[in-house]
DNA sequence: ACATTCGGTCAACCCTGTTGACGTAAGGAG
DNA sequence: CTCCTTACGTCAACAGGGTTGACCGAATGT
């Protein structure tokens, strides 16, 4: 191959199936593949049999798996963040920055739980701390609280919304297998042995389900608490449960 | 191979190279392996070399990759836990755990990242569970919301774990460009456009040591208030800030 | 001492990502 | 309109992955 891909592209060239790729296409048919048959689906072989061309052309618009990943999850961070501004109650307003990023993720897990950890210091990135910080500092905040506890915020978001596309992007057998855990292995203990988990076992199953929304209500609650105990002006979005 | 994995070995058979395997064997050399060489490094061929026997034998203790994973990452968690015993104060030990999951990934970054998010079903993930849902019945919560909250909880504290592990199984090059990038890309923004982050400016280099510590002693706020809300029985760990 | 079966070994299959060579068609230059 | 260059689609091949079935020697319970 030894040609690297070039900014913009001049020729184009019919695929032997009639197809004129484009690094827009690839990624399109990328995320139209993972979407349809799951996250294992996405390998080359398979994407170029899906394009209608041989797997090896894509080296022409991507000199890596991993470019081609990175290409995805950044077209992906700039739909999530797409049109979102904040209201008046802050409280509600950080729910649903939390819900949205979420959202994202979870549109495209096997992108999301690669590119989850990887900080994107990028325009929409920076708009979205200023928009987040901004809103504590109206929830009466300190300066220095209202960063440290954004930072929590968006911190426990994004790392609950990588775990929810890690195990999203799972093979799906072991992702099955996980979830069948909690209504096998942890139904039939020893009742003396694990007393706590025999008392809530009509439960578990549930657990298959994930945290995301408990965990963000806990932050909510607790932010809205210290804001109210500092005396000041309170978002008293619908927190609780 | 069709043969499953035992519950307990009976015989030893010494390997072509004089090494007796045995699943405890496996696991840790697995980790060391993940320890050296990065994730990426654990193969069922490349473990069988390190352990000088042939690939195909690891199938006898495991009968997946997948088994395996699962089984270092229950030891993960068993070697976080060990020795620790739930205290009077219900959210002091709940801080506890918190505090042992986070430093016993943080022991294992490379191995945490590749097992953070798994259901291990095995033994030291079921105690740990059973010890955790065990405090919030002791706080007073009801069972379907022990069960609801201790998930909450945890999740939250396995995904941050997960998260700074990840970060810090980081490439050194990378990591480092990423905690410089807060004081540079932070500091010489536009105040008209992001009055917020200006405002919290001389705050913002902190960021970079991670939140873990503040999202858990929120949530620990939350789950005591909701605690004392209900009446219940409260021990009254020293939360605030 | 014998029969059983555990478990280490080997060969094989099919999947990956990736590379280098090859040739053809596209597009600019004259 | 022709020619030359280069983009880029194709092909064959390599290295490495997980997993399986057959083989059979050795360790163990009887």
């Amino acid at each position: 191959m030894t040609t690297r891909v070039p900014p913009e592209r001049r020729r184009r060239r019919p695929t032997r199936s009639g197809v004129l790729l484009s690094e827009e296409l690839i990624v399109q048919t990328a995320l139209r593949l993972i979407g349809e048959h799951g996250p294992e689906a996405l390998s080359v072989r398979r994407l170029g049999a899906a394009l209608g061309c041989d797997p090896t052309a894509l080296y022409r618009y991507f000199h890596d798996t991993d470019d081609l990943v990175l290409a995805i999850a950044d077209r992906i961070i700039g739909d999530a963040m797409e049109g979102f501004a904040p209201g008046d109650d802050w409280v509600a307003s950080l729910r649903q920055m939390a819900l949205r990023v979420r959202a994202g993720y979870l549109a495209h897990p096997r992108a999301a739980a690669l590119a989850a950890h990887r900080v994107t210091r990028r325009r929409n990135e920076i708009r979205a701390v200023d928009m987040g910080i901004g809103l504590l500092l109206t929830a009466g905040f300190e300066p220095s609280a209202a960063a440290r506890l954004y930072l929590a915020f968006i911190d426990t978001v994004l790392s609950h919304a990588a775990a929810e596309a890690a195990f999203k992007a799972l093979p799906r057998p072991q992702r099955e297998a996980d979830q069948r855990a909690w209504r096998n292995v942890y139904q039939d203990l020893d009742p003396s042995t694990y007393p706590a988990l025999t008392a809530v076992r009509q439960e578990l199953p549930g657990m298959a389900d994930g945290s995301f929304e408990e965990a963000v209500e806990l932050l909510l609650e607790a932010l809205a608490a210290r804001a109210s105990r500092n005396g000041a002006a309170g978002g008293v979005g619908a927190v609780g449960g």
